[in-house]
Order: C-alpha cells, then sequence, then structure tokens
RNA sequence: GGGAGCAUAGCUCAGCUGGUUCAGAGCAUCUGCCUUACAAGCAGAGGGUCACAGGUUCGAAUCCUGUUGCUCCCA
C-alpha cells in the first residue's frame, strides 16, 4: 500500500468528525471526575463565521481537548444568541421580499415569520464551528429564546423590579432611526469624521447699539428649530451686553432667551452655544438646569416633524442640506469650516445615533457594579492578560444605568402592564398582571390591560448565559448547574468586556452568589496584516470556511495560535495558515518514514543514548508546555511543541535512529520511536485533532477498540529528566552542525566520508557520541588524539578541539584570520570581564552566584584564548 | 480633553525579581542540495545603537523622567 507523500486532510476531517461525535466524545453529564466547563459566547443566530470567532473558538476548542485529555469532564456549552436588532432586520428584509411590510402584520404573525426565518437560516455558524473542529457537548446546544430561558430573562425582570434596580422613565437615550430602536452606550461605535461647522446668525429681538444679532457656531443646522435657548459663558466680557436678552431662531422666527452657564467653552467656536435640550445629551441637561422646554422635531425615522415648522417630512441629512441653502438665501449663513469629530454610529446598522428622549426601562448599575468590581480586584476572577483590570475598574467606578428596552418584537416582551390611567404592573403573566392591577382598580379586567410593547435588550438574555444554560434559574439545584457552575475559563473579545462579561459577573453574584467563571481570557482582535481591523466593509477579512478548505482545518488552528501573542491584536496573514499546513504535513511524512521501516528481532540494540535523550528532551518540552498553558500562552505552547516535533524528534532523533536505506531497524529502537511518536500524537491532539486522530488509528500503535481515540487519551505524566545528558547532546549537535558547516564552505559533497580527530579538555562523553557523530556527520573513523593535526579544517566546541584532515584543502591564511578574529572577540570579552572582577564596587555588591559566574567566564575565556594562541603558532609553521 | 498600553531582526513576537538562556524564536531572505519520509523538504549562513534623549546603578533592552510615533478605552 502506498501512502500519500502529502497529508490529505480534506479525507480524513469529516470522517472523524462524525466519528466522535458517533461514540458522544464531546458529551458530557456530571460524574466523580473534576469538572472543566466554557461556555461558548453565543454568536448571533443570524451570523456567519468570521475570523474572530474562529480564534476564540480554535482557543476554547484547545483548552477543552487539553482539559479532556488530563481527566478532566470536559464540558463545553454552545449554543447562539437571537440578537434582536439583527434578526428583526433579517426577518424584515425576507418579508419586503415576499412582499409583506412588517407594519401589516400583527406581533404574532411576525413572530411566526421571525421563527420560520431562525430555523430555515439561523445557526449556520454552528454547523461552521464543526468543519473547525469544535468539539462541543451538541446535545447541550442553547438557544437564548428558547422558552427556559426566555423565562429566566422575564422572571429576572420581575426579581430585580421588585427590588426596584428596575425602573421606567424618560431619558436620553442613543436612538437608531434605521434599526428603529433604543440602543446600549456600548452598542453605539464613535468614529471620527469629517464635518462642517455652521456659522449662523441669530438676530436680536431688540437690537442693543451696534449689535443686531449674535453668531452660533454648530455642526447640525437642521436642529435649529428645536432650540430652547442661547448659551454663553457669565464671564466672556464679548457677550455681556446679551445678558437676559432674547434673540429669534433663523427661518422660523421664534424667540428664545440667552440663557448664562459656565458649561460653554468660551474659546470654541464663537462662544455662543445654542441649546438643543431634545437632540443632544449634553443639552438636555443644560436644559434641565435652566428649564428649558423640549422639542423635539425628529420622528422616529429620522424625518424632521411638524413641530420643525419647515421641511417638514424630510430626512435628517437632507435636511441638513437644504436649510444650508435656505439660512443662506436669508443671509443667515456666515461661513462653513472643515471640522473633525466624533460622531456614534449604531453597530448592528452604522446608522447615525440620534440622541433622542424617550420613555425606556433602565436597570440600576450602581449596586450590582460593586461587587462585579470585587471580584476581579481580589482576583476572584482573573482577568488575562491582567491589563484590563484597569479597564475594568475605571467602567465599573463610572457605570451608568443600563437602557434595557428595545423597539423591537423579537425578543422577550417586557412583563409590564398598562392600565388605562396610565399606571403600570409588573408581572409573569396577564392573570398576575390583573390581580395585581386589582388592588389598584378592583372593576378592571382583562381586557383593560395593555402589555408593554417592547422587548428587552438581548444582553439583558446573554448576560444570564452562563447559569441558565444549566437551567439554573427554573430549578436552581439540579445536577448540572451544582457540578458545572461556575465554570472555568471564559474566552472572548476584549470589546464585550463591559456589557457582557461585566454583567455575567453581576448576574452571577446576584442569582447564584458566586462569579460564573473563574478566568476570563480576552483574546486580541484579528487584523490584516496593515493593522487594520477586518470587517466586512473593507473586504479585508478571508473567509475562514475557505482557509479550511485550502489548508485545512489543523493547518488553519495552528496558524491562528502561531500569531496570536496573549492578550494582543493579531497581524493575521494567511502565510501562517501555510506554515500550519506544512507541519501537518511534516508529521504526516515522519510517519511515513517510521511506518516503512522493518524489524528484525535479532540486531542488538544500538540507538540507547538518542533514545534516552529524547525521553529527557520530551519530558523536558511538556514542562515547559504545561507552565505555558498555566499562563494562557498558547501561542508559545503551540511553537513548543512545533520544535519539539520538526526540530528534536524528526531532525535529530529520528535521524539518530534511522536505518541505512532497506535496512531494517532494532526491535527496541522501534519500539522507542513508535511510543515516542504516539506520545506526540497526544501533545499535538488539542491543536492539531484530525491529524492526530487519523495517525493514531493506524496499526502502527497496535490494535485500537472503538474507544480507544486519541481525543481522550491522557496526556503523559511529566517525568525527570536527565540534565547532564541534556547538556552533553547539546554539544554533540554542535559538533555535528561544525562538521556540516565544515562540509559546506569547503564544498565537500555529504557523501564524501570524512576523519575527524577530537582534542578533548572536557569532561563531555564524546566516546559514546561516536556511532551518532559518524552516522550524522558523515564521519568514516574517529580518533582521540592529544596532538594537533595538522592540514586540517578545525573547530571548537566549548574547549575541545576537533580536526578534519583535508590534504589539498587547507588556506592557511584565511585559517589564521578567523583565528585572529576569534582572538580579537576573546581578548575584548576577558578584558570586560576582568574589570568586573577588579572592580571593588562590584564584588562587593553583586550577589555571590554572580560573581562565581564570573569567575567561570573568565577562565573559560582564558583556556580557549590559549588554545587559539597554540593554534594559531601551529599554522605559522 | 481624561485614562491605559505599546515601540527589540524585513515581518510577527519572547526576553519573569537589573548581571551568559542577554541580545533570542518562528516566518521571510541568501547560499548549497531533487541525499529513497517530506522541495509543503534537507544542510548551512547573514540580519538588531533593543524608538530618541537624559538619569539611577559597579552594571540597563530591563528601573525612573522627558520627547516622538502608534493603538485602544472613555468624554
Amino acid at each position: 500500500m502506498s501512502i500519500s507523500k502529502t497529508y490529505q486532510f480534506s479525507e480524513v476531517e469529516d470522517k472523524w468528525y462524525s466519528y466522535w461525535l458517533e461514540h458522544k466524545f464531546f458529551k458530557s453529564v456530571p460524574d466523580e471526575r473534576e469538572p472543566y466547563t466554557i461556555v461558548i459566547p453565543p454568536p448571533n443566530v443570524t451570523g456567519v463565521l468570521h475570523m474572530g470567532h474562529m480564534l476564540n473558538n480554535t482557543i476554547q476548542d484547545v483548552l477543552i481537548r487539553r482539559a479532556r485529555m488530563k481527566g478532566k469532564n470536559a464540558c463545553w456549552v454552545p449554543g447562539t444568541d437571537h440578537a434582536s436588532i439583527a434578526t428583526e432586520a433579517k426577518v424584515v428584509n425576507m418579508l419586503k421580499e415576499r412582499g409583506i411590510a412588517k407594519a401589516d402584520l400583527s406581533r404574532e404573525d411576525f413572530l411566526k415569520y421571525a421563527w420560520e426565518w431562525k430555523e430555515k437560516y439561523g445557526g449556520i455558524i454552528l454547523e461552521q464551528l464543526k468543519k473547525l473542529g469544535a468539539s462541543c457537548d451538541w446535545d447541550r446546544t442553547r438557544f437564548t429564546m428558547e422558552e427556559d430561558m426566555s423565562e429566566a430573562v422575564i422572571d429576572t425582570f420581575i426579581h430585580l423590579y421588585k427590588k426596584g434596580w428596575i425602573y421606567r422613565g424618560v431619558r436620553m437615550i442613543n436612538w437608531d432611526p434605521r434599526g428603529l430602536t433604543a440602543v446600549s452606550d456600548e452598542e453605539v461605535i464613535r468614529k471620527e469624521v469629517n464635518q462642517k461647522l455652521y456659522y449662523i446668525k441669530y438676530t436680536l429681538t431688540e437690537a442693543e447699539g451696534d449689535a443686531t444679532h449674535i453668531m452660533i457656531a454648530t455642526t447640525r443646522p437642521e436642529t435649529i428649530m428645536a432650540d430652547s435657548a442661547v448659551c454663553i459663558n457669565p464671564n466672556d466680557e464679548r457677550y455681556t451686553h446679551l445678558h437676559g436678552k432674547t434673540v429669534k431662531v433663523p427661518l422660523i422666527n421664534r424667540e428664545i432667551p440667552v440663557i448664562l452657564d459656565e458649561y460653554v467653552t468660551m474659546d470654541f467656536g464663537t462662544g455662543c452655544l445654542k441649546v438643543t435640550p431634545a437632540h443632544d445629551l449634553n443639552d438636555y441637561e443644560l436644559g434641565q438646569k435652566h428649564n428649558l422646554p423640549v422639542i423635539d422635531i425628529l420622528n422616529d425615522d429620522g424625518t424632521l416633524n411638524d413641530k420643525a415648522e419647515i421641511l417638514i417630512g424630510e430626512d435628517r441629512f437632507t435636511a441638513r442640506k437644504k436649510i444650508t441653502v435656505l439660512l443662506e438665501e436669508a443671509g443667515a449663513l456666515e461661513k462653513v469650516e472643515e471640522y473633525r469629530s466624533q460622531v456614534g454610529f449604531s453597530e448592528r446598522t452604522d446608522a447615525v445615533i440620534e440622541p433622542k428622549l424617550s420613555m425606556q426601562w433602565f436597570c440600576k448599575m450602581k449596586e450590582m457594579a460593586q461587587p462585579a468590581l470585587d471580584y476581579v480586584l481580589n482576583g476572584e476572577v482573573k482577568l488575562i492578560p491582567d491589563k484590563f483590570i484597569n479597564t475594568y475598574r475605571h467602567w465599573m467606578e463610572n457605570v451608568r444605568d443600563w437602557n434595557i428596552s428595545r423597539q423591537l418584537w423579537w425578543g422577550q416582551q417586557i412583563p409590564a402592564w398598562y392600565l388605562p390611567n396610565g399606571q403600570f404592573v409588573v408581572a409573569k403573566t396577564l392573570e398576575e398582571a390583573l390581580t395585581e392591577a386589582k388592588s389598584i382598580d378592583a372593576t378592571l379586567t382583562a381586557a383593560d390591560l395593555r402589555q408593554d410593547e417592547d422587548v428587552v435588550d438581548t444582553w439583558f438574555s446573554s448576560w444570564l448565559w452562563p447559569i441558565s444554560v444549566f437551567d439554573g434559574f427554573k430549578n436552581p439545584d439540579n445536577a448540572d448547574i451544582n457540578y458545572y457552575y461556575p465554570t472555568n475559563d471564559l474566552v472572548t473579545a476584549p470589546e464585550i468586556l463591559f456589557f457582557w462579561v461585566a454583567r455575567m459577573i453581576m448576574a452571577g453574584h446576584e442569582f447564584k452568589g458566586k462569579a460564573p467563571f473563574k478566568n476570563v481570557y480576552l483574546t486580541g482582535i484579528v487584523r490584516d496584516k496593515l493593522g487594520r481591523k477586518m470587517s466586512k466593509s473593507l473586504g479585508n477579512s478571508p473567509d475562514p470556511i475557505d482557509l479550511i478548505k485550502k489548508y485545512g482545518a489543523d493547518g488553519v488552528r495552528v496558524g491562528m495560535l502561531l500569531c496570536s501573542p496573549a492578550g494582543n491584536d493579531l497581524m493575521f496573514d494567511e502565510s501562517y495558515c501555510e506554515q500550519g499546513r506544512n507541519f501537518a504535513n511534516k508529521i504526516w511524512n515522519a510517519f511515513r518514514l517510521v511506518k516503512g521501516w522493518e524489524v528484525d528481532a535479532t540486531l542488538p540494540a544500538t540507538n540507547a543514548i538518542a533514545i534516552n535523550w529524547f525521553n529527557s528532551r520530551f519530558n523536558e518540552a511538556l514542562a515547559e508546555i504545561e507552565d505555558l498553558f498555566a499562563q494562557y500562552r498558547l501561542s508559545e505552547a503551540i511553537m513548543a511543541v512545533y520544535k519539539l516535533v520538526w526540530d528534536d524528534f524528526c531532525a535529530w532523533f529520528l535521524e539518530m535512529v534511522k536505518p541505512a536505506y532497506q535496512h531494517p531497524i532494532d526491535a527496541e529502537s522501534f519500539n522507542a520511536t513508535v511510543k515516542f511518536f504516539e506520545n506526540i500524537l497526544k501533545l499535538l491532539h488539542p491543536f492539531m485533532p484530525f491529524l492526530s486522530e487519523e495517525l493514531w488509528h493506524d496499526e502502527l500503535f497496535g490494535e485500537r477498540n472503538a474507544q480507544d481515540c486519541c481525543i481522550v487519551a491522557q496526556l503523559p505524566e511529566i517525568e525527570q529528566t536527565n540534565t547532564q545528558l541534556l547538556a552533553d547532546v547539546e554539544k554533540l549537535k554542535q559538533v555535528i552542525t561544525e562538521i556540516r558547516n565544515t562540509r559546506n564552505t569547503k564544498q565537500l559533497s555529504p557523501k564524501e566520508a570524512l576523519e575527524l580527530h577530537v582534542k578533548q579538555s572536557s569532561a563531555v562523553d564524546y566516546q559514546s557520541f561516536v556511532p551518532v557523530i559518524s552516522k550524522l556527520g558523515n564521519i568514516s573513523s574517529i580518533n582521540f588524539a592529544d596532538d594537533k593535526i595538522a592540514g586540517a579544517a578545525s573547530f571548537m566546541v566549548s574547549t575541545d578541539e576537533f580536526f578534519i584532515p583535508l590534504a589539498n584543502n587547507i588556506d592557511a591564511d584565511a585559517e589564521i584570520a578567523r583565528l585572529q578574529k576569534d582572538k580579537e572577540y576573546l581578548v575584548g570579552f576577558l578584558k570586560s570581564v576582568n574589570a568586573k572582577l577588579s572592580n571593588e564596587k562590584f564584588v562587593n555588591n553583586a550577589k555571590p552566584e554572580i560573581i562565581e559566574n564570573e569567575r567561570k567566564k573568565q577562565a573559560d575565556a582564558e583556556a580557549k584564548l590559549q588554545i587559539i594562541e597554540e593554534n594559531l603558532k601551529f599554522l605559522a609553521i
């Protein structure tokens, strides 16, 4: 049977994924083992896999698979959130294509269509995760709008309302005129944009001497009709004459007062501020303070309403253009300047956010923020990397109340019922609401009550996620929640640290008395190699599924991790996936080599050195990798595995034990190699699950039954290493590298066997390395000599000298020049070491071990220098 | 405007409590090899005033101050 020269991942991946599913390796039920739990950050049900997910879920899968292989009961809970704004937009579009307008539908009918959409198109992303190899317990897949989960949301709402932490009020909120809903502060993305600053003349109602008008600078001329006042700084001497006056709003000639407030910055614009309480947060607060009327001139969709008096029905941006023309014609526009400033955009619809006064539901944050902050500050919840603690604290200390109502249908409807007189009651069902309402007015019937039309913010579902996925609300004492909660690690993007992570901690404390997880690993943002964030609009994001097709899931996973330093953004480049694929291929070919070996049991065992050395090296790497995982330094962990496999195992160990072409290998070497290979597969598995599982089942590794899979194999225990052997083999490797280097510089064929003479002064047991040196260096004979060899290329490894006789091939001048250079370096080096050692302050202040070390450096350098001097003399003869 | 972080090889990054793991890794580059596991490979090599300027110290990539440049968060 011939085995392909390259690893054909496409034939392997689906096969093993199905096999794992079939044998229920991802499934977790509580048992006597220690649990290791991760809840997935639920992606939008509308979402498709992007590079951020790819990174995120690769990390989670690596952690989960590793925990499984360390004997933990690993449970990774998948699911999606209902993403009210995004989903509702998709459904509205679907309806539009069928010629149906949302406005013509009842809430009930609309929701029917929404569910239809969800069943048909939703959750694609979960299928995509399977391609990546995600070992989620799919039986536990949850969706934030399932009945139980929604019930938990409603109960939570009622609970917090009764506690006085949820209230209803008119506040300035962020309005999305495209999504036609309020959005939270966190869903507003601020971007720097080029704008224009318009200078507009407001005429004084009564001229004051020469002064007939005042000048106002604004970026939003279309809102002048909503002005309630003009504000100046009381200390501004330019405008003292205006105190107590009134001015007229241009075009509509409404009279408004000039008010005084130190809030106004004297050196920005003209020093006069138009106050528009309905359309600006700061103006609103100013208006409250000065008792100004609120004139809202905008409809929900961003068009002007009749309060504007002019340009009624025009969109706000069209109105802005038109009003500048009108102002110009009226002679009220003085000038227009270019201006750069921050504008808020809706995260979901990218519409410019409109500050708007609105009656909304809010959740108080202060009380819940304090304990949630404490968890992080006292280390019960660790943020990795810890630089986020500062940011977290800052946010938690300045947290504002959370606007939780959304003017949508897709989501959990707010459990509040209005009475005809405008009062309301909060209750789980209409019946309960009626009972309560009757205590206000006994004559009321169910028909008199009207439920609040709005739904709660999707985050108001997802903050319960770590509890609700285990049914912790309905059955607060069930086996799952008791076993899995609190979970272990949460892997997510730093951009949702506040509106998701922080709130989960709040909910965890409030409803379970415990934080929902122990560690929060915050991944970086995936950027392209120019450092730009990957986004749909830039089109700079590769489709992860295409990458998987091109490089294999294992290759992409490795590529992802290679470029993701802990906590830093990553500059993704496809070449990393290529590197991952090449690595998979390397392993595949190592396998092909070993697979092809024939064993001759009568042969003597000759590779004890190589076997003992690799065993030590493997355990050394195992300990190193363990440590890196403990610090969540996954990119360094994969690199450690990469070097162990590629350099130590393939380039050194296999080359050492590899029999000559078409020769058999002895049984001991073979068995050791197979055992090492098997351990390597285990180590690789969390990173490269498909390839490792594929090879695991080859008969090379013995009989496997259906349950005997790499995915559930147990990682080897870390054993003691032989540090002396490890150090000596480093010397051995240097010798071989020097021999190869000599060949290279002297242009000798690797096929030509050479002689080697060793003049040794160290204690390294080169004698025992003779077979390895001969094999890897293609050395025909090794002599241990006391004298230097004439007419030979030479090199040094520490203070041991090596000679390769090369009859006519020695350029004495070049040798001398090389030695001179080494000598110069050593002389300089010695000088600095000697200077240190003769410095009294150094000798008095430095730690003894440091001084000892300097002495050793001194002795080594002197010994080496002496040899070089001798060699120079020797060559000069 | 307020706060945080970063700056080390062409690129992406390590470098922990200052001192031979102190200038390192992988990729890329260059040279030579299609050597019967792998050219998606093998063997070698080159490449950095550790952003800049001061300071502390016997000793600084590492600690302190300032400057410049970039990123993020909040207003």
